[in-house]
RNA sequence: UGGCCAAUGGUGUAAUGGUAACACAGCAGAUUUUGGUUCUGUUAUUCUUGGUUCGAGUCCAGGUUGGCCAACCA
């Protein structure tokens, strides 16, 4: 039973190269720059590099593209490590741009020998104005045709430190009419005397992104070097690099980055999010970040089920965030514990019920395995239930408590509502109900059978949480195509706080690394700001609720 | 008014010149001690105009639409 699954276009193009004899083994790597955290969309990327050197022989490095101390901390190195790891990948050797420092300054130094770069004095302003647009030729700077005597001397204190910063920028020697803007004498170098994450103070010139990566693919063999569609005029330069510096040729290849509905993905934005305080921090559950989703209670099985779905492709594309929410879920149903969870609480007295009895009932953790196993839940006279599975006047097919009505108690007794309690203000206090003893779960010869089912905990018995719901960050579907400032657009409702919510006893001993269905209500886990004095509890994902959707329709 | 990339149901991805398919979403139903799960059925797709071919989603040409390119960011 070996289904053929089709190949996505790289894998076509290394099925090709191992098969022409062109790899006998490939070589891929992730590069992410550490200057925040990882996003969904990273994690496309890292199943793909991880996931084509599983499939295929080779290996994959984890390559930190870190060329710009400004904007580059430690702090991101370490998040980014672990949400790799998380997510269930293993590097080969861990490696930074930065290591290349002096390999990368001599190619620098042998283009300029090769008379194919220069130093040039301009300004930022004056390369801007020479650079031309993409419809009109650009023009040459008047330092391009420097000596190499000169350039060399030049770039030798550029990198002493003679020279402030954006005083001067060693620039390829190209073409200033080249229709590929990139081919425009693009710069090389750049002064900035600033402190980097890890190479301190030794360096006050640091390469740009072209004159990196590409080099940097080519030092560790990389045979294909995997990124996003708007590298793809970068491609040239990348080429043109590797050909006149005679190092050993990586290939690169673009694929169309990920787009989710209802937020957004790039590193500039999330900041945002997080500076300006919208959001706890990168990992707030409500984030598109590794680190929130793990937070938030998703599997990395889930995650890398999620981007096995989408697949990879060329073209622009924004992806139903539903498709993760059943991906999550999916999972979920399989391995979640059960547990009944009351959040806005309805108190029902069984009045023909003995008072100080208290029966434990066997309920089973999970349906789905493979073996069943229970655990004990305490049942009493006075329960709580939630407050909208009762209805005084209940519409056609509600089948919950209602006056007269009867219901099942998950792994209880079948009670029949029969008189309701109310306040002074007209407001149901409480409900008065009788149960059928006959009925109890496993043993039930009351030859009554009910529709509705619901889950309720013992007044006594009940343990009390703070449960966090979560809704989308943002009140529109493509961000992308909404006009104006994206901050417009935040969900201001996107966190919702129950404080005192009511769980059955063995919730007491909820564990950190432990999925948990609270019936009926959704998938949940234990946030890290639980502690001794209250469990927190986040909502990773709704459960599906064909009665809401019913509703929605009326 | 340049160059490059892309265009398949609502969304995403297949079909590699030979019956347009799969998943999610939607809709209808069955089962159910979770209005969950599971199961069944079902709606809906090749941007456009030409050309090549016995045959085109696929190849070619023109057009249209969308994206990317003028940071000392990556």
């Amino acid at each position: 039973m070996s289904e053929e699954k089709s190949l996505n276009f790289i894998e076509e193009i290394i099925e090709e190269d191992l098969n022409n004899g062109k790899h006998t083994s490939i070589v891929t790597r992730f590069p992410p720059e550490p200057n925040g955290y990882l996003h969904i969309g990273h994690a496309t990327s890292i199943c793909l590099n991880f996931g084509l050197t599983n499939k295929y022989p080779g290996y994959t490095n984890l390559r930190f593209d870190d060329t710009n101390p400004v904007t580059e901390e430690t702090e991101y190195v370490e998040s980014i490590k672990a949400d790799i790891q998380w997510l269930g990948f293993k590097w080969k050797n861990e490696l930074y741009a930065s290591d290349y420092f002096p390999q990368l300054y001599e190619y620098a130094v042998k283009l300029i020998k090769l008379g194919l770069a220069y130093v040039d004095d301009s300004t930022s302003e004056e390369i801007a104005a020479m650079k031309g647009t993409p419809t009109e030729a650009g023009t040459n700077s008047p330092y391009r045709n420097r000596s190499e005597e000169e350039n060399l001397q030049l770039f030798a204190q550029m990198k002493e430190g003679v020279f402030p910063d954006g005083s001067k920028t060693l620039r390829a020697k190209i073409d200033m009419a080249h229709v590929n803007m990139l081919m425009r004498d693009p710069i090389l170098y750049r002064i900035k005397h600033a402190h980097h994450h890890r190479t301190g103070d030794a360096w006050c010139i640091y390469p740009m992104y072209d004159f990196a990566h590409g080099q940097s693919d080519s030092i560790e063999n990389v045979t294909h070097s995997i990124c996003t569609l708007e590298f793809v005029p970068h491609r040239e330069l990348y080429d043109w690099l590797i050909k006149k510096l005679e190092i050993y040729p990586s290939r690169q290849y673009e694929f169309a980055r990920r787009n989710l509905t209802y937020t957004v993905m790039s590193k500039r934005k999330l900041l945002q999010l997080v500076n300006e305080k919208f959001v706890e921090g990168w990992d707030d559950p409500r984030m598109p970040t590794i680190s929130g989703f793990r937070r938030r209670g998703y599997t990395p099985e889930s995650i890398r089920e999620f981007c096995d779905r989408v697949g990879i492709a060329k073209r622009d594309n924004v992806i139903d965030v539903g498709l993760l929410e059943f991906c999550v879920r999916e999972h979920l149903n399989k391995i979640a514990s059960r547990r009944m969870v009351v959040f806005d609480p309805l108190k029902v007295v069984i009045t023909n019920y003995e008072e100080g009895k208290v029966e434990m009932m066997q309920s089973e953790n999970n349906p789905e395995e493979e073996t069943i196993t229970y655990r004990d839940v305490p049942f009493s006279r006075e329960l709580y239930i939630e407050k909208e599975d009762f209805m005084e006047n209940p519409p056609k097919k509600f089948f919950r408590l209602a006056p007269g009505q009867m219901v099942r108690l998950k792994s209880a007794y079948i009670i029949k509502c029969d008189e309701v309690v109310k306040d002074e203000a007209g407001n149901i206090t409480e409900v008065r109900c009788s149960y059928l003893p006959e009925s109890r779960s496993g043993s039930n010869t009351s030859g009554v059978s009910v529709k509705g089912t619901l889950h309720w905990v013992s007044v006594q018995h009940a343990v009390p949480a703070e449960v966090r719901l979560y809704d989308r960050l943002f009140k529109v579907e493509d961000l992308g195509e909404a006009e104006g400032d994206f901050k417009d657009y935040i969900n201001t409702g996107s966190l919702q706080v129950v404080e005192h919510a009511y769980a059955e006893p063995a919730l007491r001993t909820a564990k950190f690394d432990e999925r948990y269905q609270f019936l009926r209500k959704g998938y949940f886990c234990l946030d890290k700001d639980s502690n001794e004095e209250v469990m927190v509890f986040n909502r990773t994902v709704t459960l599906k609720d064909a009665w809401a959707k019913e509703q929605k329709k009326n």
